[in-house]
DNA sequence: CAGTATCCTGAACATGCGTTCAGATGGAAT
DNA sequence: ATTCCATCTGAACGCATGTTCAGGATACTG
């Protein structure tokens, strides 16, 4: 019997643990303000695991940032999944965005990394990649909804970008707590434009 | 006669040097990468001085804030103060924001106060206020041309948060230079929103 | 002209933080 | 049992950077 009864994965669950503290902690603080000794108190380790495992502390912060799109990619993935027609993936693309159903992630980790985006190389490929995903995603459904007929779009492309577009500026809002946004309204607003963009009766929409 | 030939005032014009170097250092460098040095060597004197008129490198921070802020004020009013008609002002809010006219400012900056406030109070107000600011003017043109009635919204304070907040979203993919975003897309973009958010005919918008 | 307050500088200081490193620990292989 | 390698720790190192400070220069004042 050894003495630990981690198994013998210790050590990939040990660099598990620091990849998920690092995320948490970026959350908090924010990419500048994220220090090593943070992570490893966040994890419960020393200063040097983080370092023998991820180089540096940008190593951490990039394997933070990859980790965090794989995650996204899944759980958004996985929630259209369950949904079925234009009609209620559209819906649920509303909640996902304002937080309401189980949430992609935190809204303010978004804002970081666009800023991180202005300066660091890995973060906006990491952004950009993201952009485009959500917004296949977002042109899937619409598509869908076209070709039910369902929707009329007098440009699905150029709706596609303001859709989008209004999401992450609404989002500004939620994740600064400005006074007079909410997840709730963040949904009514968004479902409002995109029953104004496609030409949906808001009634259908709401369902 | 005094040795220098700047006048009475030189110390206020140090003092706006310096004032104008950490806004442009932050433009380049970002909240969090400004450092004390940069700012003195952009303005051209000693780190002592960046001292002596601010306190702290938070000081100086703080003040660029509302510097900028100042001049966002001013400047918006006189641009719009300039166009007659709520068509007119609803084009040149558009540019505004493209950054086609005379430019508010770079959107790099807004993206680093959004990131700032949330974590610094100072930045938080600021970029609160500005928000409110900015989305009054634009209530108002949305009010001028329904009293004429020639902008018919279905609910005109949801149009104006929608509208503002695309403009947001919009800017973050121009901030980031996105692949497929532009000063002229995003005026494109945002003024077919308009469009459709007010009952207006593009070819009227469009002028 | 003398005195004083304001403005400004460059160097010194203190500290926070990323990184390095010498070794401890423990399991696997021989 | 001995060796070896991966894993992990805590301390030490060195650098970058915000801040302090002693003093010089300049401009007002009486």
């Amino acid at each position: 019997m050894s003495t630990t009864e981690l198994g013998a994965k210790a050590p990939e669950e040990r660099r598990k643990r620091i990849l998920e503290a690092t995320v948490a902690v970026i959350r908090e603080r924010g990419f500048a303000g994220t220090r090593v000794s943070d992570i490893a108190e966040s994890a419960g380790t020393s200063q040097g695991l983080v370092l023998y495992h991820f180089g540096s502390l940008a190593g951490a912060l990039t394997a933070a940032l990859t980790s965090l799109e794989d995650e996204f990619y899944v759980e958004v993935d996985q929630q259209l999944e369950s949904a079925s027609g234009p009609i209620e993936r559209l819906r649920l693309m509303g909640e996902l965005g304002s937080g309401q159903g189980p949430a992609v992630g935190d809204w303010r980790l978004w804002l970081e990394l666009w800023v991180r985006a202005l300066h660091d190389d890995d973060a906006r490929t990491a952004r950009e990649s993201l952009d485009r995903r959500w917004r296949a995603s977002l042109s899937d459904v619409i598509s869908e909804g076209v070709a039910q007929q369902l929707f009329t779009p007098s440009d699905a492309a150029d709706s596609v970008v303001r859709l989008a577009s209004l999401m992450d500026g609404l989002a500004i809002q939620l994740a600064l707590d400005d006074p007079g946004m909410s997840t709730h309204r963040f949904g009514q607003l968004w479902l409002e434009a995109a029953s104004l963009e496609l030409g949906i009766p808001l009634d259908t929409l709401r369902g």
